[in-house]
DNA sequence: TTGCTCCTCACGTCACGTGAGGTGGC
DNA sequence: TTGCTCCTCACGTCACGTGAGGTGGC
């Protein structure tokens, strides 16, 4: 499916079928909101929408929290420095492209 | 202080000295021990030596555990992707290097 | 009415120290 | 003897869900 930048039809989910998709109970993803781990949409301010990337998230969470035993506070921290690992990640690609072009102008 | 590979002068310190340079209780180091945090050596098999590096990791596991709420398996965790994180740092400081000497020649 | 959603309150379990209490070697 | 070390046991506190119980909109 293709979608435009402001494309409102990115899929989203109630907070049952969110929670199934992740393998947790809705108390539990209500229990992440009050605690500032996901912040979901509302529909009209009312009920809880998760989108595909809130329900990645989560399930990352769930994998740090049930199989390595870490806790919310350190999920987070985890979240963040996976993420900066990609983005170094990236340039270190970059770099190595640049560089074998340069290799070959060069022989 | 230069210090050969197979140096044993390398700093040590007893678990008194150790928690006092870490700002924990020497039971907490003991505890840390018990559940695989640390392996401090041991003078003759009997006393724990806790080694400038030791301290050092000790200190950060605090700072996580203390000021971020992150519990013990996270600390590890975090340890981790931090020890990988300066590795692809100095990757890429490696090749930012090189492409600036290529830069200079190709003018 | 049914099945969802919302909310708050209260509880169980476990990780994480931490104190107590007794031992042994320099 | 003093002051350290070693060890185990038992406890307090708090994070993390989770169930109960009552509400409201499609």
């Amino acid at each position: 499916m293709v979608r435009g930048r402001f494309d409102d039809s990115e899929a989203c989910y109630v907070i049952s079928v969110a929670a199934q998709m992740v393998g947790v109970r809705a108390q539990t993803l209500r229990y992440y909101e009050r605690i500032g781990i996901i912040e979901p949409s509302r529909s009209q301010g009312r009920n809880r929408l998760y989108s595909q990337r809130d329900v990645e998230k989560l399930r990352y969470v769930k994998s740090l929290t049930e199989d390595l035993g870490v806790n919310l506070a350190g999920a987070e921290v985890i979240l963040r420095l996976i993420e900066k690992m990609a983005e170094m990640q990236t340039r270190i690609e970059q770099m190595e492209a640049e560089l074998e072009k340069r290799e070959e102008g060069g022989i």
